[in-house]
DNA sequence: AACTATTTATAAGA
DNA sequence: TTCTTATAAATAGTT
C-alpha cells in the first residue's frame, strides 16, 4: 500500500512478516476502535500469531463478557433451528437430552468444582457408560 | 477520512451512522483478512451493533475453536483441571462449563436427532477431545 | 523507529 | 442503496 503493493499471499521473508505484523496489527486494533466509537459497536478481537502468542481487544467490558453473548446468540440460533425440524419421536427425545445434560453437567461440576458436587459410584458408572456411547458416536461421525 | 476529516465521536446522524458502519465494518474485516493471509496469523472478530446484531469472522476454523483457544491462553483455567491444580477463577471456570454443556448439548442433539443439527469437524474433534478428558477424570474418580 | 511515496479506505455528494 | 471522487489514512520499502 505504499511504494508498491504487494501479492495477497503468506510473506516468506520471516523478518519482512513480522515487521507487517506489528504495522497491520496496530492498525486493524485502531479500526476496530473507531468502529466502535464512531457507530456505538461492542467489538472483540482475537488475534493468534504463527507462533501462538495472543492480541486481544474488547472495546466494551472484557472479552469474556462479548464471548458470553456470542455464545448466546448463536446458541438462541441453533435451538431455533432444531425446534424447526421434528425429529420422529421429539417428546421421548427431549426427555432423554434433559437428562443426559442434567447427569453431565454434574459430572462436569463434580470434575471443575473438585468438592463442590458429589457424586454416588452409580452416577459415575451411568456417566462412563454415557461418555463411552457418545465417544463412539463421535468416532463415527468423524469418519463418515 | 475524505472529503473532510470527522470527530472521533459517535455520530449522531442515524443515517448516517448506519452507512458509516457498513462501510468500516467491511473495511475492518477486509483488513483482517489480510492481515490474516499477509501474517500468517488467525483471527476471529466479533462484532454487535447498536441494536445487538452480530456480525463476526473467524479466518481459521470456527468462531467456537477460536474462542476455546482463547480461553486455553488467557484464562489459568485449562480443561484438564487436574486435583493439584487451584481452583480457577470462578468466572471463567463457569463460563467454560456453559461452553463445554453447549458443546455436549449440540452433541447430542446431534447423535440423537440425527439430522437436526450439524457439526463441523472441528467441533466433533473438541468434543472428541472433551470427552475423552472427561472419561478420563470419571474412572480416576471411580477409582479413588 | 522514522520517513515518504504510494496505495487504500472512506466521507460526502450524486 | 450503490457509485463516484476528493481527500484522509495506512502502509511497503527504505534509512
Amino acid at each position: 500500500m505504499a511504494r508498491g503493493k504487494i501479492q495477497m499471499k503468506r510473506i516468506e521473508n520471516a523478518v519482512h512478516r513480522q515487521v507487517t505484523f506489528c504495522k497491520r496489527r496496530a492498525g486493524l486494533l485502531k479500526k476496530a476502535k473507531e468502529l466502535s466509537v464512531l457507530c456505538d459497536a461492542d467489538i472483540g478481537i482475537m488475534i493468534f500469531s504463527t507462533h501462538g502468542k495472543l492480541y486481544e481487544l474488547a472495546t466494551k467490558g472484557t472479552m469474556e463478557g462479548l464471548i458470553e453473548r456470542y455464545m448466546k446468540k448463536s446458541g438462541a440460533a441453533e435451538t431455533e433451528v432444531g425446534e424447526g425440524n421434528p425429529p420422529p419421536e421429539p417428546r421421548k427425545e427431549s426427555l432423554m437430552l434433559k437428562q443426559e445434560i442434567e447427569l453431565l453437567q454434574k459430572g462436569l461440576s463434580y470434575m471443575h468444582g473438585g468438592r463442590t458436587a458429589t457424586m454416588t459410584l452409580d452416577e459415575l458408572d451411568a456417566l462412563e457408560r454415557h461418555l463411552e456411547i457418545w465417544m463412539c458416536h463421535i468416532r463415527t461421525a468423524k469418519y463418515c
